[in-house]
DNA sequence: GAGTTCTTATAACGTCAAGGAATGGACCTG
DNA sequence: CAGGTCCATTCCTTGACGTTATAAGAACTC
């Protein structure tokens, strides 16, 4: 079953006339007398009565009509959405974020959304960690990361973040001093692996080792732990937004607590959807339209 | 969009090997690589990954799988119903009888949704002129009437039918001189015109001009009123079997008093389900399987 | 790490069928 | 009967498709 055939069939059926049919198809008549002829053998029987007033159905032909005009217009929109599909005009994207990037995927997402509102995004909560393992496996497409983010990804750096303190009251007094004299509360390391190790570098990069009197599962509750005056916590200087105002949040001026947040992506899984993705993020990042371009599309 | 290079690409992605999915195509795997090459220019992006274990699908290889496998199960569906419409497999058939065939006409429907209980059979109920006129302009598929039909039609004489009279008690003495004494009840005739002239004629040669007693509209209430003493009848011997019991029924043994009953078709218009019922009427009249092949049918 | 063995991709070539131009033939119309 | 309108046929060119042979790349083996 030749789809070429069926759309021969289609024209004529609708023109009741080999020649204006051709015309359509762009063809010659005899070309496409030839292909209804074809047609005709391969089912074995004839499609159209042919006679002086043109081509009329036959009782065949008009058996076969409503189905070949089903089948060819299926064919067509498979076509199209492929099509579509491939230069990422539709389809499923997963993104990534996190502690890091609160204020950085939703902005990005909600403009993405408005210029290609037929992907469907998924956002999905998570730790920078998690969200490199998942883009390394191709199990997330991009995410909202601190950077570092290992071998064998792309990323591309967005801003930068730094540790603040935050307290009931700014810490006085030289800083190291500071910490020596404090216990934290601290984020649960799984909910932020990246950030606790960055801690724990600083801290001892200032010759302290705080204890902790408490551990929290997120950052707004770290906060609010501060502003019960249970006692201070370190945490990125991003977070000040989501700070109560009891809380007292002072950026920490020294290069070590500070860190790089980008996006990243999986250069062995970057199909349309993720480069049109990408270019939002960074205008002119990556080529857009066709990134995974195959040649020049002849139909 | 060539049903050819969706059936390659699902075969790949079953086999998610070239070689293998090659084989089951029976092609050779270079020309299996360019069809899929193909698709893939036409669509803009790659439908594999390629690698070492193989082909795997890509995103948009697995958006297009579930739509192009029903793509191509609906062509093949089509094919087959095609093919067997023209055989005259499955189909439509329309089937006339009237007064003449009571008999014929059931037993040999019945027959025939035997052999093709895929065709769906119409049975019409209606004289045989109408039979013959519809069957004139394609609108009837095949008729049982009294023949002749007429020119432009084939015909198949089955049987003979002769009139036969419908009274209390078989008619004594000679037949015209008792016709030339009774008034007839009668058939409308618009029911039968074939089998009103028919009378007329034979009672002409008779010398006689039988009155009319009453019309009736179908030929069992013409019986009744023949069993109720309202009058004699002329009616056709095959319709003994639906004679009361306490009617006589006495065949008129005279050639003029007989005709043909028969099955007619349009030469014009002889689909294979036509063909295929007239096996069944006739057995071996009409070459069956194929009696609109146009050529042998290769693919 | 050289060789082997899996893959898929490319090159060269022959074949066949699709399409175009010209022509034929059947049928109606004036 | 000439002219017009259809579809069918013929002949020819071109290009697409498939085959054979070979390359190229990646993952094992020893």
């Amino acid at each position: 079953m030749d789809l070429r055939l069926l759309r021969a069939f289609l024209a004529v059926a609708d023109h009741r006339h080999y020649g204006a049919a051709a015309h359509q198809l762009s063809l010659t008549q005899p070309a496409l007398t030839k292909q209804i002829q074809t047609l005709e053998r391969q089912l074995g029987g004839h499609l159209f009565t042919r006679g002086r007033h043109g081509a009329a159905l036959t009782d065949l032909g008009q058996s076969l009509l409503t189905d070949a005009r089903d089948l060819v217009v299926r064919s067509d929109l498979l076509a199209s959405r492929a099509v579509r599909f491939a230069q990422g005009t539709v389809g499923r994207l997963s993104v990534g974020f996190g502690l890091s990037s609160i204020e950085l995927a939703p902005w990005s997402v909600a403009e993405f959304r408005r210029r290609w509102p037929d992907v469907s995004v998924t956002l999905d909560d998570m730790s920078s960690r998690a969200q490199i393992e998942r883009i390394a496996a191709a199990d997330l497409d991009v995410g909202f990361v601190r950077l570092p983010a290992g071998a064998g990804l792309q990323q591309y750096t967005l801003r930068q973040d730094r540790l603040a303190v935050a307290a009931p009251s700014a810490p006085a007094g030289e800083l190291g001093a500071w910490l020596r004299e404090h216990d934290l509360v601290r984020l649960h390391r799984d909910k932020g692996p990246g950030l606790a190790g960055h801690i724990d570098r600083f801290c001892a990069a200032q010759a302290a080792t705080p204890g902790t009197v408490q551990v929290a599962h997120d950052l707004q509750t770290v906060l609010a732990l501060v502003a019960a005056g249970v006692g201070p916590a370190l945490v990125p200087a991003s977070a000040t937004r989501i700070a109560p105002s009891t809380v007292s949040v002072t950026p920490i001026d020294d290069p070590g607590a500070s860190w790089d947040v980008g996006v990243v992506w999986n250069p062995e899984h970057c199909p349309p959807v993720v480069s049109n993705f990408l270019n939002v993020v960074v205008p002119g990042s990556v080529r857009a339209g066709q990134p995974s371009a195959v040649g020049n599309v002849r139909s």
